[in-house]
DNA sequence: GTTCATCTTAATGGATACATTAATGTATTT
DNA sequence: AAATACATTAATGTATCCATTAAGATGAAC
């Protein structure tokens, strides 16, 4: 990556801070304290929040300071269709033009994410779930869509860290059931029918987002159901 | 607006010298010489660049300054495929959550569009070219979609503005006829049929890029084929 | 007791001085 | 003549100081 600037320092450090649930959703983010927490000065600190509320993670509040947008059903909607679509173009593009090399890394994944599920390392599988899809978003060789399928996807990523801490159990059942969609969606882009491509990926996010917000205890019921997709 | 900060200044300010042909694509954006010409000191203009850097309208190299992409046609076609199929996006949202005034507004606009193109008013007319999409794209309700089309289309316009100046004549042929199919697309939003007034909106952005790259003496032609589109 | 005005405070916004660094040019050595 | 090392320069990167501003608190007037 580029050469960690004290201000790349500072954006990486604050989506770790976020991530490690130093912060509450509407908490707020001052220069100050985190210039403090990081030990830096607050120049690099306040580009760092430039760059994350120009990316739409952190929302800024005139003399309040930046705080992490609160999450609602009504915005999860909004962020989900967006990935499903984008993504959904992401893969079919991405089904034209991957190289030979494309699918091995892809498959590649595949295996990481596999042996993350049956050793129940939930690091891990978040790792390579995050590596399939920006992967498959690189592929695509559009740079705009990639760009804006890492923004909803960081976006779509709160959602899944916030719900899944509260509702989920060890190992939830649709990361039971991710993988094979995962398998489903490279077969496609190495038979590069981008059609069906799109069209499982975008079947996918919306399995994810169904999941999301269904309890767990009628998920099991809803999973049975969602087999003739 | 916001209530135009300096650091606001200072980036309508440089998106407004590069639209003015200020800067060559290839040209790089010094802080100091831009803080020198704005009368500003450089931290506004730093965080302006780096708002600009961070949407994709420049590149930042490493000792050297920011420079604006230089078009390529590779890179306008990854442009408008985004361009086409995100706004497709939100024209297919918009269709199913526009209000009575939501379409009173897209009329008014027309409007103004059909008096700018008769008085040969090229400003007025990107105006409310700009305010037709704009517009469109927050009428799908959904920030992040408005956002992705926001950034996809300031980027088209580089395509269109560089183009434009090199190929068009006073009034360019395509301008006749973008009127036309933004009425049609108004017409589907009014009727909420959420599927046509996205295809029609992507054939509309198709044609637009169709015509950017097709010389002027030979786009009679072209466009009785677009016809039948 | 309530309301309005003003004062305090705590935060960001902006300017500037200083540090760092990468590129380039130059001189010296082989 | 070429190559390498060192110095110069021109740009960004960083820290800090001062200005501004909005929110909240406090107090006085009605």
């Amino acid at each position: 990556m580029a050469k960690e600037n004290l201000e790349e320092f500072a954006y990486r450090s604050i989506i770790r801070l976020i991530l490690k649930n130093k912060f509450k959703p509407g908490d707020f983010l001052l220069e100050i304290e985190l210039a403090e927490t990081l030990k830096l000065s607050r120049t690099p600190v306040r580009h760092a929040l430039g760059r994350l509320v120009g990316e739409g993670f952190l929302e800024k509040r005139k003399k309040k300071g930046c705080l992490i947008s609160v999450p609602t059903s009504e915005d999860a909607k909004h962020v989900f269709f967006a990935r499903e679509n984008l993504e959904g173009l992401t893969a079919t593009s991405a089904a034209m033009y991957a190289t030979e090399d494309d699918i091995i890394e892809l498959r590649t994944i595949l295996e990481k994410e596999k042996k993350a599920l049956v050793t129940y390392n939930k690091e891990d599988y978040s790792t390579t779930n995050e590596d399939f899809h920006l992967g498959i978003a690189r592929m695509s060789r559009n740079i705009y869509l990639e760009k804006y399928c890492r923004n909803i996807f960081w976006r779509s990523n709160i959602y899944i860290f916030f719900f899944d801490n509260y509702y989920t159990q060890p190992t939830s059942i649709d990361e039971q059931y991710t993988p094979d969609q995962h398998i489903q969606i490279v077969d496609a882009i190495a038979e590069h029918d981008a059609e069906k491509a799109g069209e499982l990926m975008r079947q996918h996010i919306h399995f994810t987002y169904a999941m999301l917000f269904t309890p767990w205890n009628v998920k099991k019921k809803a999973i049975r159901s969602t087999h003739s997709l």
